[in-house]
RNA sequence: UGUCCGAUGGUGUAAUUGGCAACACAACUGACUCUGGAUCAGUAGAGUCCAGGUUCGAACCCUGGUCGGACAACCA
């Protein structure tokens, strides 16, 4: 609909990725192909930032009609496992992304890389070195300072081919060896000080299993392994920026294809932390239930909670993409989801905490089928049947004795419309005696006034929704909230960390009485709540408990100015 | 007292590459509404980190500062 009125195709900015490509492209380099990759270590799960990567990474092999890989990076096999593996696979397909043929492991090419090593020793640009770690760590030097040449650099070549050779025999215990670049240990740049490029390490890989005992750091493995996929731009996030001159330095000794390196920013999320060690500890340490915890803003944390993939496509492709530190504000990601179930969650009455209103004049026994509608922004998604009877429930918030402000909702003598239903007034309130708590309020309906009926357009104030009381089922609510108190978790006062700021009241369980349409609802379905919010069903939800995630309240207005 | 990177409304991203700051979120008005949702209309909010320079003209180029980030794991 948008082009109808501009015929001259507003073209969308680039960033500055895209300008890159197409630099690239405007001047023939690689032949005009676009092969991007996403690199994941399988050491933890994927987050809200890694959904970034991904999205840039597929998104620009699709937009430049390249391809995309997914490669592992697991050259440490001390912190990587298959089950891993398989969660990050799992999270990037339901992303929607497919990298078709194209799966591999940096493990795939440890025999290349051992060459790849076996050359720079056969030039005199590595070395084997004894120092172990704290010798090595002391005569790096520091940013500021020089670093010192190990004693070991000037072992021959024979002697380096020998010793390597026996590292990977398994001759020396762990620690005892590495193999060193052979660079320039007084270079501004650390990365360049004679780095470490393998490792002895007696430990069993998820996929290599005991074949090797010494394993590629993956400095040493990651721009080769970009290479060997003759991958043309390497995307990363910014901290690798200072390791591109070590990349460089290896591709060109070595002698093989350069793929262009450019990092970009990762993605802060307010009222969250992103680091993979952080959101291990708030697992380990019970702060949340998992890693598939609703509250977390890892993919299957968010998956559970409701999110869809579109909804993180749409978000990952707002945020944009640029070099400068940034922190986006949740309420953008809540934006994206609640925009993409608006237009396709179905809506049900649910009650959270309700107040009993008996309809007086309402035949004791009869109950009536109402028409809903279950989607009004989708017309295609048709009617249900909801039952209303004498007994109802609406939600307490949704009735005040004594209105105050632009309250218009139920209150004594004033009249509502229920959802659907009929326009109600409110006769009476019954109240506790001793506590003047309410118990429940009397109403008459006016029967006229019927949803769909000819003369039931009277204006009232307000719609509430409701649940008849004795077709309710019950189920069981989460409500989520922030993770943490302050935008910032990471940035600490003194003494204190980033557990210091977890919300303790970012999960509140209660329950709600829902309309009996709910009963057919499976794992992961969305609703929206009508005027409360949007729900998925938990995968705890069994036969006889139904369990429903809060993805995200609807905006409320009202609620904003009681605040005030 | 090093190297590299960055700096545009509250937040994020743009600015046809030197032509007079736009879009989205958030905020606020109002209209409409059988969801105080959605939708629609509108308002406010930066003169682009600072100081010089080049130019008819600078957010874009140059110089010098300031501030922020990354880098000293046998992690990735």
């Amino acid at each position: 609909m948008e082009e109808t009125t501009n015929n001259n195709e507003e073209k969308k900015s680039l960033n500055f990725i895209e300008e890159i490509i197409e630099e690239d492209l405007r001047n023939g380099v690689n032949e005009g192909r676009v092969h991007t990759r996403f690199p994941p270590e399988p050491n933890g799960y994927l987050h809200i930032g890694h959904a970034k990567s991904i999205c840039l990474n597929f998104g620009l092999g699709k937009k430049y009609n390249g391809k995309t890989n997914l490669r592992f990076d697991d050259t440490n096999p001390v912190k990587e496992d298959v089950e891993y593996v398989d969660s990050i696979m799992e999270d990037v397909k339901w992303l929607g992304f497919d990298w078709e043929d194209r799966l591999f492991y940096a493990s795939d090419y440890f025999e290349q890389l051992y060459e790849y090593a076996i050359i720079l020793i056969k030039k005199g640009k590595a070395f084997v070195c004894d120092m172990n770690a704290e010798e090595i760590s002391e005569t790096r030097g520091t940013p500021t300072r020089p670093g010192k040449e190990s004693p070991y650099r000037g072992r021959t070549i024979e002697e380096n081919l020998d010793l390597f050779t026996r590292m990977r025999k398994g001759e020396f215990p762990d620690g005892a060896k590495v193999l060193r670049a052979k660079i320039d240990m007084s270079s501004p740049n650390m990365h360049m000080r004679d780095p470490i490029i393998y490792r002895i390490l007696h430990t069993s890989h998820h996929r290599t299993g005991d074949q090797w005992c010494i394993y590629p750091m993956y400095d040493f493995a990651h721009g080769q392994s970009d290479s060997l996929e003759h991958i043309t731009h390497s995307i990363c996030t910014l901290e690798f920026e200072v390791h591109r001159p070590l990349y460089d330095w290896f591709i060109r000794e070595i002698g093989i294809y350069a793929p262009r390196q450019i990092e970009f920013a990762r993605l802060n999320l307010t009222y969250t932390v992103m680091s993979k060690r952080k959101l291990l500890d708030l697992v380990k340490e019970g702060f949340v239930q998992g890693w598939d915890d609703p509250r977390m803003p890892t993919i299957c944390g968010l998956r559970r909670r409701g999110y869809t993939p579109e909804s993180i496509r749409n978000f990952a492709e707002t945020i944009g993409v640029a070099k400068r530190d940034n922190v986006i504000d949740v309420s953008l990601l809540e934006f994206c989801i609640r925009e993409d179930l608006n237009k396709r969650a179905n809506r049900l009455m649910a009650v959270l905490n309700p107040l009993k209103v008996i309809i007086d004049n309402y035949p004791d026994d009869l109950v009536e089928e109402m028409n809903a509608t279950n989607n009004p922004e989708d017309e295609s998604r048709g009617k249900r049947k909801v039952p209303f009877s004498k007994t109802i429930y609406i939600e307490q918030d949704d009735f005040m004795e004594t209105p105050q402000g632009k309250f218009f909702r139920l209150s004594p003598g004033r009249e509502v419309r229920l959802r659907s239903a009929y326009i109600i007034k409110c006769e009476s309130v019954v109240k506790e005696p001793e506590t003047g708590r309410i118990l429940e309020i009397h109403c008459s309906y006016d029967p006229m006034t019927k949803s769909g009926m000819a003369e039931s357009n009277r204006k009232v104030k307000s719609t509430l929704h409701w649940v008849s009381a004795k077709h309710a089922v019950t189920a069981e609510i989460r409500l989520y909230d922030r993770l943490f108190i302050k935008e910032n978790p990471d940035e600490v006062e003194e003494g204190k960390t980033y557990k210091d700021y977890f919300n303790t009241n970012s999960l509140k369980i209660c329950s709600a009485l829902i309309e009996p349409a709910v009963i057919s609802a499976k794992n992961l379905d969305k609703f929206q709540f009508e005027r409360i919010g949007y729900f998925a069903v938990d995968k705890d939800t069994t036969p006889k408990n139904l369990v429903f995630n809060r993805v995200v309240p609807l905006k409320d207005s009202w609620n904003k100015n009681e605040k005030k």
